[in-house]
DNA sequence: TATGAATGAGAATTCATTCAT
DNA sequence: CATGAATGAATTCTCATTCAT
């Protein structure tokens, strides 16, 4: 098998690599991944179609890196605010920021959140790394509320639903798609569920 | 425009294109939309492939019907609820009911609201629709409970916020995909969340 | 898996499946397997593109069948031979039907069996294909003189490095490419070598 | 025509153009031509890419290259039993030693034999190649036979054949691939075929 | 109405060859 | 001379849609 998938060393081809990885993730995002080709990536990237192929082993290898990248971008933020925690939690702040936090991730990468858990349900790999993405969070953040003395029953149910609960909030608050809601209303809401949850 | 598409008259008839409906349900539920092709409804549903044709505009005109029957199919179990409330309301049992059912109907139909939903992002008209649904049921249930007495603030945001949490609870819940979670816990929490969400 | 390979029942379909092995065997015959590409199949054969996939699964498929085609062609006429055999066997007026049948395929399949041939040492299908062309034509060749009579040591070798032989030879004479040989005189010299191989 | 190819003068680079060759020549006997392509004979060598059409025009100048390389080997050993001929001639030791020399020239290049002489049909010159090898050898040997006053009719065309059989018999042998032949007993039946040719 | 063969535009991928460094 | 990244035309194959019967 003469396939020889380039592992870029030098500064240009690495930078070759991340523009075709971007123009997946802008690509996707906006039209979806069976509604982008690889002459478009190629294109949007600036490259030519063939050397699309010197870096990833097809359009899906692509996608998975900008799978990735995405898990990154959405993983890094929530998961910093941990690192800066006081004893003893405020647990009313602490929501807040997470809640904060995800919105923000979420208005920057909502589309290709869309684009790519979409395929969770087909794509077996991508399903799981969102399960991963899942897991890791709510493994670090059990682990965290434990450090700092919190440590009550189904630990690790709460703090999954509370992400759940949080994302899903985060979702409708980047798109804004319903005119009968207030956002900031609800975000009171989601903020007086999670303090109810916790505080058990 | 002198293209006809038959709106069947006859049982026959009828049949063949709910036939053509249900291959395109089961087949998008269980490949996804776009890696499911014509011939593969044609067959499935026993018909030609070229009468898929005669009843229906294009591919996308069956992911269209499929969308409406998933809307009907996921609308009425809950909404059936609230036609048989008793005064004063019971929330506790309520919300326990509204997540039975909207497990019950997620069980039979996680993958294809997968296969739909995830299409909402690139499909503007299965976006709205995914959007009236949610706005249908947010209208009926505030409605409901306004006829019950239940009066408070923010009711919309409430009320949309708990179905999107008892949505994230039954997908969760259905799929069982996170060995660390026991979703009979969780089913507490979410139950504990909504209740204090209410009661205020 | 949605691939249907149609199995053409009535005479059109038949016509044109027929069609695009022809188109095969004579594109393969004039510019070999790899420099035939389908579409030229296609256009040769008077077919769209589409549908060379709706008969073929691939293009190998298309040379699998034209390899059968050539097998039989090949096959056939000298076997023929051997039905109207007298006893006692006449090895001289034999071996001259048999080096002349031979000729004559070669005339009309030499490009194409050169353009099959080729392939052996590299698709493990066609090499077994034509191995069991050599064996049963050795084998039956073998069961007829017995039959008549003819039972002598290693009848199988002699056999088929007969066969070889008219082979050579039939390629010889039907490329006619050394201008120093005369190929009746070969001819002469063929039948001499045989006859005295199964002089023995 | 500004294009050069370099004739290299320096050691490295007649290694490096010979070891683009080897690579060839290796690759071709595996794979075949069609299946081999420039970026693969070019690891192979350990060169770059692009030093490749600093050597060779193109690849198929590699072919040629390599073509004449297999020609040189296939010629030689067998020629060279024509230098140590003791007059009168032995016949049946000379053909015995021309099988073996011709078996044992097959067993090493049987490979790259047929990967070369599969594009005979399709590549003129490469057909005529292989037209003037055997041209080559023929004549030689034709002029030996007569030197040591062999010199009956036909000769040329007798000396023709015998080749062909030969061939025929070494490849035969060197793959061994029909269970049912004993090709020691095939050898017998090869010499007693050409004593009787050239006893005539 | 119904069939399923046929179309052909379009997608993914390969690879001989070139070129900037 | 050498490198190996880059090009883009060419190729295989798919599939929504049409059409002859």
């Amino acid at each position: 098998m003469g396939e020889i998938i380039r592992t870029p060393q030098q500064k240009r081809s690495i930078d070759k690599k991340n523009r075709i990885i971007e123009a997946g993730y802008e690509l996707f995002a906006r039209d979806g991944y069976f509604n982008t080709n690889t002459a478009q990536i190629a294109k949007h990237a600036g490259v030519s179609t063939g050397i699309v192929y010197g870096y990833f082993r097809d359009k899906r290898d692509i996608l998975l890196e900008v799978l990735s990248i995405y898990v990154d971008k959405a993983f890094t933020p929530v998961m910093d605010i941990f690192d800066s925690l006081d004893s003893p939690l405020n647990f009313e702040t602490l929501i807040a920021n997470i809640i904060d936090a995800t919105v923000e991730v979420h208005k920057n990468n909502a589309a290709i959140h869309e684009a790519l858990h979409s395929l969770t349900s087909t794509d077996e790999a991508v399903g799981n790394k969102f399960l991963e993405l899942e897991k890791d969070m709510t493994v670090n953040i059990v682990e965290a509320l434990t450090q700092h003395g919190y440590n009550r029953d189904s630990l690790y149910e709460k703090v999954h639903l509370a992400m759940e609960t949080i994302q899903s909030y985060a979702h409708e608050c980047v798109y804004d798609l319903h005119d009968y809601i207030d956002y900031d209303k609800m975000r009171i809401g989601v903020i007086r569920m999670l303090l109810s949850l916790f505080d058990n």
